[in-house]
RNA sequence: GGCGCCAUGGUCUAACGGUUAGGAUACAUCCCUUUCACGGAUGCGGCGGGGGUUCGAUUCCCCCUGGCGCUACCA
């Protein structure tokens, strides 16, 4: 294939979702493939609509994917520009070129009258659609209205009869009957164009090649082909991925948890995660391989490739991507983005003196291998952070309970006491000594001392975190544990 | 209601007429291990139904069913 020109085109009324990401994702994927443009345009033709944040938000979210875009907003480029709103002269001009050449309207029948059609045709069980009264309107009423300032709007006019063919580079040929097709409005009373009509506008004028959009449009498709064939123009290749559902298998939307895409960087799953993750919702490479670096997907992205049904959004297997791709980490990586989920958690403060902050960094490297989202660093690593333990409850029943515990313990700060130079080899040597002393061997020593030291029935290796916490704490921590458990054991 | 798209284990998917229907995830069990995680092994679990076409259908066609989408002066 020749170089590509592709399109993500949002419209800032909502906050960028997996839908809209993944949409962005093939058209920088085929982008990065073939060579060629990666256009950003907003369609901001709602104004009702609009929501404050949303287009930098969207914004964020590409580029925290890494996926820059060769032309839109901050960047400009040879088709500025690419807000809608701003492009408002380019659409009328093509309006009244389609009233011209007969294929386009003026309407002047009120909202009120509109939807009083629709629930007449709704409660006679026929289909709905504009009855085009307004069609029948001759020059003189036209010209009347418009000097009166009546307000209206331009309609499209579809031909009565035969069908509208395009091709879906998923699913192949899609055939419409026209006269199913509504007389839809192209311009909006207000001056803006409705998307069906600014899309195609736009598409054209920015040479886009392949139009990546959701399963969903595919019933707007005839529109768009009428509108090109209005025009003279030649469409773009067509190409609508399947939706991304929810669990309950429909569109995904608010309800579904998560909407914003931007709460699962907040959630802690990494970029390269989610790209590898959502590029296969909708996607396959046609092998077995699922897990992929950037340019291995860059390199075997392909529209033959898209499926035709849609996908369900599982989290399970995300998070399970995402530990692999924590653990293929370098460590200072996962630690730098670590760090701020300790601070929002309170657990280390702002400003930390370079004491501290080594031991943040010591401490994250113990647990990085067990995350599964950065966030996960919180819960794996508060006891290091925090004196007062949260007792697991079963964990204190079964190994803090036993009656050989309270002598052990002793024992270990006794052997502890003597340690110099507090290094995971030498405190193991002095619990296993301790141990050995009163008979007792190995997990019989390490869990209960876990459960002293942590809190915890789980954890990174005993020896290694008492070695972190340090001489005095681990003793403080053993010395008051009976006594904190006390109520837990009588229970 | 009309129109359209879709249909392989719970979930993501492979298969382009002939396979014991493959992989991943999740779940369960076992091994490894001081625990967890990782890793290894095993197990559980699938072609929605009915007609055709064919020597032979998961695969091609039709019908049904089911799911979803669209049906705005929203995108």
């Amino acid at each position: 294939m020749n170089q590509v020109r592709v399109r993500y085109a949002p419209s800032p009324t909502g906050f960028a979702h997996i839908g809209n990401i993944r949409t962005a994702m093939y058209d920088w994927l085929l982008r990065k493939h073939f060579g060629g443009s990666f256009i950003l345009r907003i369609e901001d033709t709602d104004q009702a609509r609009l929501v404050p944040g949303a287009l930098e938000e969207i914004m964020e979210s590409l580029r925290w994917l890494g996926m820059q875009w060769d032309e839109g907003p901050e960047v400009g480029g040879p088709h500025e520009p690419y807000f809608q709103s701003q492009r408002l002269d380019l659409y009328k001009e093509a309006a009244s070129k389609l009233i011209k050449n007969g294929s386009a309207y003026y309407c002047f029948c009120t909202p009120d009258r509109l939807a009083e059609m629709r629930k007449n045709q709704e409660a006679e069980k026929k289909p709905t659609g504009y009855d085009r009264k307004c069609y029948l309107l001759s020059k003189e009423e036209i010209n009347q209205n418009i000097e009166n300032g009546v307000p209206y709007v331009i309609r499209f006019k579809v031909p009565d009869s035969g069908t509208t063919v395009f091709t879906d580079a998923v699913r192949g040929e899609i055939t419409f009957e026209n006269k199913l097709l509504d007389d839809f409005v192209i311009l909006k009373s207000d001056g803006y164009p409705t998307y069906h009509f600014a899309s195609v506008i736009d598409d054209h004028y920015m040479e886009i090649t392949h139009v990546i959009r959701g399963e969903e449009w595919i019933s707007s498709t005839p529109k768009h082909m009428l509108l090109y064939e209005s025009m003279g123009w030649n469409p773009p290749v067509w190409v609508h991925p399947p939706l991304i559902l929810g669990t309950d298998k429909s569109k995904l939307s608010k309800r579904h948890g998560a909407v914003r895409f931007l709460d699962y960087r907040d959630k802690g799953f990494l970029p390269e995660a989610m790209i590898n993750f959502v590029a296969l919702l909708g996607w396959s490479p046609g092998d077995d391989q699922e897990l992929f670096t950037i340019d291995e997907l860059i390199n075997r992205f392909d529209i033959s490739g898209i499926v035709n049904h849609p996908a369900v959004f599982d989290v399970s297997k995300l998070e399970w991507m995402n530990g692999v791709c924590i653990r293929n980490s370098e460590p200072d990586r996962i630690i730098d983005l670590c760090i701020p989920f300790l601070k929002d958690a309170g657990l280390i403060s702002d400003a930390l003196n370079d004491n501290e902050n080594q031991y943040v960094r010591t401490v994250i490297a113990l647990v990085k291998e067990k995350l599964k989202t950065l966030a996960q660093v919180v819960d794996h690593t508060e006891f290091f952070f925090k004196n007062e333990l949260k007792y697991d409850e079963k964990g204190v029943k079964k190994w803090l309970s036993k009656d050989y515990v309270p002598a052990l313990i002793s024992n270990v700060i006794k052997h502890l006491n003597d340690v110099i130079g507090f290094t995971a080899e030498n405190v193991e040597e002095a619990v296993r000594i301790a141990g050995d002393e009163l008979n007792i061997s190995g997990g019989q020593v390490i869990h209960p001392i876990r459960m002293a030291v942590t809190g915890r029935t789980v954890g990174p290796g005993l020896f290694e975190t008492m070695a972190v916490l340090g001489k005095e704490r681990v003793i403080v921590r053993l010395k008051n544990t009976m006594n904190e458990t006390a109520d837990i054991i009588a229970d």
